[in-house]
DNA sequence: CATAAAATATACCTATTGGTATATTTTTAA
DNA sequence: TTAAAAATATACCAATAGGTATATTTTATG
């Protein structure tokens, strides 16, 4: 047999201490942090993670995961570009609901946090904030080509001017508390989907 | 006589640590950076400022001063409310050269930094972004009321709303390393302007 | 049930953390 | 020029940092 034990255990080790590592940070996160909350010590942690940048890692991919399988999963079952892009927005709409288990979004808090600072985890955010974009860029362009969206207008920018704004908006609900900037900006997202990219 | 040389060197030593706090936050900021980087030894600091945590407050303060009296600078000489939105738009398009001597936008920098970990620095960043969206906010209703914006937009609102997409712009830029992200949301901006604020 | 192996705990390492009491130097003022 | 005061440096503190070697416990297998 393999090792079914250790798999699970350091799947539930990362599950207890990844909303840790969002929240206060690469740095600000002590192995005693670690060993408090998930009740083992610091043999086992070692035993099953190679160091603390490896479980700080396997945190974030943890969280984005459960980030990208969510929206991926709202978005399958609709075909029309137009629907995928109001899905997102509605996905954004809920946001908080979803990260506030994580203890923020991990895109922002990573990537301020890591980016003077953790070269590696740096670098799987912007892998992550890439992966979205192109998939919005996608969508765009099938949108063109299927003739809901006007054909001049440019995906990868407009991607990157929908992400941008959907994070700052999740910043602000985050830092003010208040879930009125998230669904204010998804408000405003539609009406400028309607208004330059809808024929 | 008072004391002036102690409030000469606690000017220079804010001056060289604040980059320092934006950049790594408030943890992973430690002391020994702080004499290496200041050439000074603990017990100069402690000499200077009460803890640590003060040295950070002042930091931050100092950082937001820079970049606020740079902005109120700029908006100062126009009376226009258009003329003021178009002026914060160039502002943030220069945003980058201004913030890269800091480490990066202060706001977005510390309020993740300090969000779970530094009740006292969330505050300030609470604070600051409250003003700047008064400031927006102000400008808003002076356009309404001298008849340059529509009557019947929500100043508060919007104001929230373009921070918001500033600040993302704003993360993005700073996140992937490209202006781009800017000086496009500075466009779209610029055309939100003229499409739903603009009479 | 016994044994090998895997997983976890204990005990310990050195380095660094924020902070302070005290000694030394530098500056100010008479 | 000298005494008082202000500023800085030195030397230290207990606590904690990340990490590891080894002992103990738990688990799986014959």
């Amino acid at each position: 047999m393999s090792t079914p034990k250790s798999r699970l255990t350091q799947a539930r080790i990362i599950e207890i201490v990844a909303p840790i590592f969002n929240q206060k940070g690469y740095t600000a996160t002590s192995l005693q942090d670690v060993t408090l909350a998930t009740g083992l010590t610091k043999g086992a942690i070692y035993g099953n993670f190679k160091n603390k940048e490896d479980l700080a890692v396997q945190a974030f991919r943890y969280n984005v995961r459960l980030i990208l399988h969510s929206l991926w999963r709202q978005l399958e079952p609709i075909s029309s570009p137009k629907d995928k892009l109001y899905a997102i927005f509605l996905f954004y709409r809920n946001y908080p609901q979803l990260s506030v288990k994580m203890g923020g979004c991990p895109i922002l808090n990573i990537g301020i946090d890591a980016n003077h600072l953790n070269p590696a985890l740096i670098k799987r955010v912007r892998g992550v904030i890439i992966k979205l974009q192109h998939a919005m860029a996608q969508i765009i362009r099938d949108g063109i080509q299927c003739g809901e969206f006007r054909p001049d207008i440019e995906a990868d920018v407009w991607a990157g001017q929908l992400f941008a704004q959907i994070e700052g908006a999740v910043f602000m609900s985050n830092i003010m508390k208040s879930t009125a900037y998230l669904d204010q900006m998804m408000d405003h997202l539609e009406w400028v989907l309607q208004e330059k990219i809808l024929k």
